[in-house]
DNA sequence: CATTCTATCGTAAGCGCTTGCATAACTTGA
DNA sequence: TCAAGTTATGCAAGCGCTTACGATAGAATG
């Protein structure tokens, strides 16, 4: 292979130029449809493959896209979470022959110059930690005319293409498994303070718990950060004092760390206190005892987020309604009653 | 921002021509100091960005490199070890003003459509899992001229710029702190057959024990699958009837079931039997015990090689040493003796 | 039947950069 | 002082593609 095959020797093989074999190939402009199919057939024996720095140069459009995620070595605790999502996403994109550009948010300078020299096709930006900043990103995009998915939330007020999963409803129907199995006094583990996810986690499930009859003061909350250790110092400072019979944690990294004190003063999960965490790790199904948490269709999300990003590229089309994807309940041994003292509500 | 800066009119306000300005700032070709200082003041003071899909099509290199990963939706364990290697090289790459494009080893097509073009101007390629794949990605590679760093092994008979993580080692030194804790009748459950981490994990760790004086039998082996199952299963069959009184599993994952088929038992860790895995995952130091493990810089992996890659990129070169870097011992409780009875070799 | 459309396709002008070749300006050495 | 090198710079030809513009021919119109 010395020589790439061009648009040239295809329209050398069709019996056409150069312009018309661009334009069959994109079809955008019209052409004979006998043409098109020489075209491309002349093309596919020649086996061509479009030059895209050459497409690009000439204010065509790329075939990369760029998945912009908050900065990895920050985020050691949403490792899997991210891995995950740019699994998802590859895979996708490449399966719609697409490349993957991988960026952190903090390096703007950089992702704005690629913008800026239309490297890239469409943007898949993961939102919900930095409202300023994401404005400025979305302003951005919008200036650049190059097309973009939200993932994680929807901003508020205005109307892009976005996908999220269902967090309020992840918990909520948590709060349902819990009242089911008739906990009376239950724990909250929070993460950080103003973190949007960690707040609809608290929101869904106090609304799950009400809509099953349960008093305000049911509901007790410990001020986490994510972290193992929050879990294990939250449960530390309630269990006892506080006659906690079940523990939400907001994670299940948090969860993990409320297991360990447990297990360290030996106090019975789920017997005496039950466990349950959101996230569903790798490792959560082989906690002692297992744990019951929410499980997020993660891959699915980088998937479907390429999906919808590559609808927005092609049809040059905005403002759809958003891509809700649900989480599923997984139930393990962390909740469940073994002791027939269950008084499901 | 109408019109990007171009060559052109950082010549124009330099007032020399186009093709002295590229000279001038990729410095291949001999122009006198004081243009080039000229010329570099006024691409600054324009905010001169080059067009790289320009530069790409007349022959230039790329600033975008490619790390050739194993597919994540199947690789489900190792996610976090991919998101650590993703993160450190994403960073590194940024911090060099490259882009990183992410792809998995087996869209193969698609990366070598990549190559041909010649739109990624070096390459990071994780290898150790299907060596007549890799093989082919080495050549196409060489072929191309595209400079390129292997991560994770050296390869067997060639001398490519290399890097990895000395597995042997880390395994070596959790077997000289077992003999130092004076464990007798050890376990490795190993990772799948045939897998290259987990043999060098065994080897390191015999040739520890080996070390201290150590009889072959009193090291048996269960095979495993990286899988907290095959740790709980290894732990089944083997903990009683061997009298068994320390395991080394082959990941955190299968030392993970090993934990918790112990809790389940009330086997008690690491009293009657001690555990340690390898890999210190992110909740490794929260499992109970918390659980001695073998961290691997797998961040700094990911940097180093990005830094490698750049040096092959500039210069050119080949043939070098390969660069190793250390894992650590984490000692934490699940192997830390408590009962006195420690008869240190 | 002349005229105006319309669908189809070719011509050619770039897009912004690199680089071979030509040119010009200086050095050197005999 | 002049031929022969050196060194610094400009000119211009692409790289492979898209697209504005024009040309052509058959269809539609009056």
């Amino acid at each position: 292979m010395v020589h790439n095959v061009t648009l040239q020797d295809v329209a050398a093989y069709a019996g056409v130029s150069s312009a018309t074999v661009s334009r069959a190939l994109n079809g955008r402009s019209s052409v004979r449809q006998e043409t098109v199919e020489r075209v491309r057939e002349a093309a596919a024996r020649l086996h061509y493959q479009p030059n895209v720095a050459a497409r690009m140069l000439s204010g065509g459009s790329s075939d990369t896209v760029c998945l912009v995620v908050p900065s990895l070595s920050k985020q050691a605790l949403s490792r899997f979470y991210y891995a995950s999502l740019i699994a998802g996403a590859e895979e996708a994109a490449n399966e719609e022959n697409l490349h993957l550009l991988i960026k952190n948010k903090q390096e703007t300078d950089s992702f704005f110059a690629l913008l800026d020299q239309q490297r890239i096709g469409g943007v898949l930006l993961r939102v919900g930690h930095n409202r300023s900043l994401e404005q400025q990103y979305v302003r951005r995009l919008r200036r650049a005319e190059v097309p973009f998915v939200l993932i994680g939330r929807q901003m508020q007020g205005n109307h892009d293409l976005s996908i999220y999963i269902d967090v309020v409803g992840g918990a909520r129907v948590l709060a349902h498994h819990f009242a089911e199995q008739g906990y009376e006094r239950i724990l909250y583990v929070s993460g950080p303070k103003r973190n949007a996810d960690s707040n609809d986690r608290y929101h869904g499930f106090r609304m799950g718990l009400m809509e099953k009859g349960y008093a305000p003061e049911q509901l007790l909350v410990a001020q986490g950060d994510y972290t193992p250790e929050s879990g294990y110092r939250a449960a530390e400072e309630h269990l006892r004092r506080d006659a906690i019979d079940a523990v939400f944690a907001a994670t299940d990294h948090t969860a993990l760390g409320v297991l360990t004190y447990c297990a360290s003063r030996k106090i019975p999960v789920p017997d005496q206190v039950a466990v349950a965490g959101y996230d569903d790790q790798d490792y959560s199904a082989y906690t002692f005892p297992s744990l019951t948490t929410v499980r997020q269709p993660v891959y699915e999300l980088g998937q479907h987020a390429i999906e919808q990003l590559l609808y927005a590229m092609r049809s040059h089309r905005r403002k759809e309604h958003p891509i809700i994807l649900s989480p599923v309940l997984v139930v393990r041994e962390s909740t469940l009653r073994t002791d027939g003292e269950k008084r499901p509500r």
